[in-house]
DNA sequence: TATAAAGGTGAATCCGCAC
DNA sequence: AGTGCGGATTCACCTTTAT
């Protein structure tokens, strides 16, 4: 198991060959199964550009299920008993990934909400504004108790105030959206930095090894390079992993935690590299 | 199946009288199944007053699932075609209960969040603040598309911006929680008149039938009151229909919808009865 | 050059009727 | 069930173009 690496492959296959107990965080970002049909366009009859890749497909419930089952499955046998891991979501798959996540054995610590600053509105008015997805932070089990969490530090971060479990954070865009060559995004779901420095600074200690295993574009990998921990990264696409590499081997400003988070206070923005 | 009653009994057992394709609304606020099995102290060492009643206790998941699949099966059951039902739960049981309502084919609409502005901190520092909960809006089905949503009335509401899935609302103490002759708090999990507001409001049309299957101290059905709604709500614990039935009692003030939200961007309370 | 206006876009389960 | 069409529907922020 070397650090620091993209390993290109299928996610469960390549999970399954990972040590038992040996991983400190796990930071996951599945397929969503949209269920997306027809298209959708604004009230300027521009169209939106929604979640249309083959990887988020799923022929149904069942399917998505023993899909989740499996990996999650595998990173409940890789983890530290003192590690913890985190899975993002919508309201199109959590549901199916909480219960699936109890039924492993996991323990919920905390349902977090992410609540975007700005999120794309529901145009047609038929119902609310979708501002939020949802992570899970779960331990290995109710037994485990002496998982990492830096307290003190999340509440020096949040202006010395325990922090809360909803997390206010913008959409990846702008400088920080990785664009193909023809400006368009690169990847459907890129998620914030800022999220993944609110994951990482909590729930590890510099030098852990995190492992994501729908690594993308690299952002957990990123994030962790920036707040000198260790990553180890599973991805099926080769151009996502080129994307990821180039995007990683740009990062020269590392940071000592505790320095980070107090320049955090005036700019909770760790800069992005050129 | 008379309105504006409150029927004494077995939730499931009650929900099996009512007719099919009869209800509008359905507001849902079942046992959390918190596992709670040691006391929780603060740092001082005084015990925080948890939910450690009878009715939340669960021997397994297996069980839970088994009394959430009834309920639930008989909610969608006796729900309009142009019904929507909400279903309030932390992450304890939420996970639970949103993967049974997608397998009974209910159709997420929102997953809305209740941000609580004065959440409970976590003492212990091992986990960030637990600030909200959970309501999960679905409708009876994905081809059953005309529900009703009042768009405009939550934009007006909202200061004329669309209403988000985020709804910051404190938690019901002071004037508003019921209270017992011993000065302690009557029910342990009241909810907050404004989350029901929210929920009605947006949700239903005057005079519209609105069900609530764990009526507790009557919320629902005093807030339905308010806004000329009629209730029903079925409870198993006569001193909670009790309460209820006082609390129902005492309102006069009740509101045109359209004067409520004029007045409501003010003051976003409705009157507390005396 | 500076400011304003116009255009583009984000994990989206987004209409309803007549034929 | 599929298609066609009239009609109602959006927020924050970034980029590009115009003044």
């Amino acid at each position: 198991m070397k650090p620091n690496t993209i390993i290109q492959g299928d996610c469960i296959e390549e999970l399954k060959k990972l040590p038992d107990n040996s991983i400190d965080l796990i930071f996951a970002d599945p397929p969503y199964n949209m269920q997306l049909e027809n298209a959708l366009y604004r009230p300027n009859n521009t169209k939106v550009n929604g979640v249309d890749d083959e990887w988020d497909k799923f022929a149904s419930f069942a399917e998505y299920d023993t899909f989740c089952t499996a990996w999650l499955r595998e990173c409940r046998r890789i983890l530290k008993n003192t590690g913890t891991i985190w899975v993002i979501g919508s309201y199109h798959n959590i549901f199916r990934v909480g219960n699936i996540m109890l039924n492993l054995g996991f323990w919920i610590l905390n349902d977090v909400t992410w609540y975007k600053t700005n999120p794309m509105p529901n145009f047609m008015g038929t119902r609310f504004t979708n501002a939020t997805e949802t992570l899970l932070w779960c331990s290995k089990g109710k037994e485990h108790k002496k998982y990492t969490f830096n307290h003190k530090l999340m509440k020096k971060y949040n202006g010395d105030k325990q922090m809360t479990s909803v997390w206010q954070i913008g959409l990846c865009i702008g400088e920080e959206r990785l664009k193909g060559e023809d400006g368009k995004k690169a990847h459907s779901t890129q998620k914030p930095e800022e999220l993944l420095k609110r994951v990482i600074l909590s729930t590890t200690k510099q030098n852990d090894v995190v492992l994501d295993p729908f690594f993308g574009t690299g952002t957990t990998g990123a994030v962790a390079k920036k707040l000198k921990r260790s990553y180890i990264g599973i991805e099926q696409e080769s151009e996502y992993i080129t994307l990821a590499t180039n995007r990683i081997d740009k990062i020269k400003d590392c940071f000592e935690e505790a320095d980070w988070v107090e320049e955090s206070k005036e700019n909770k923005s760790l800069p992005i590299s050129p």
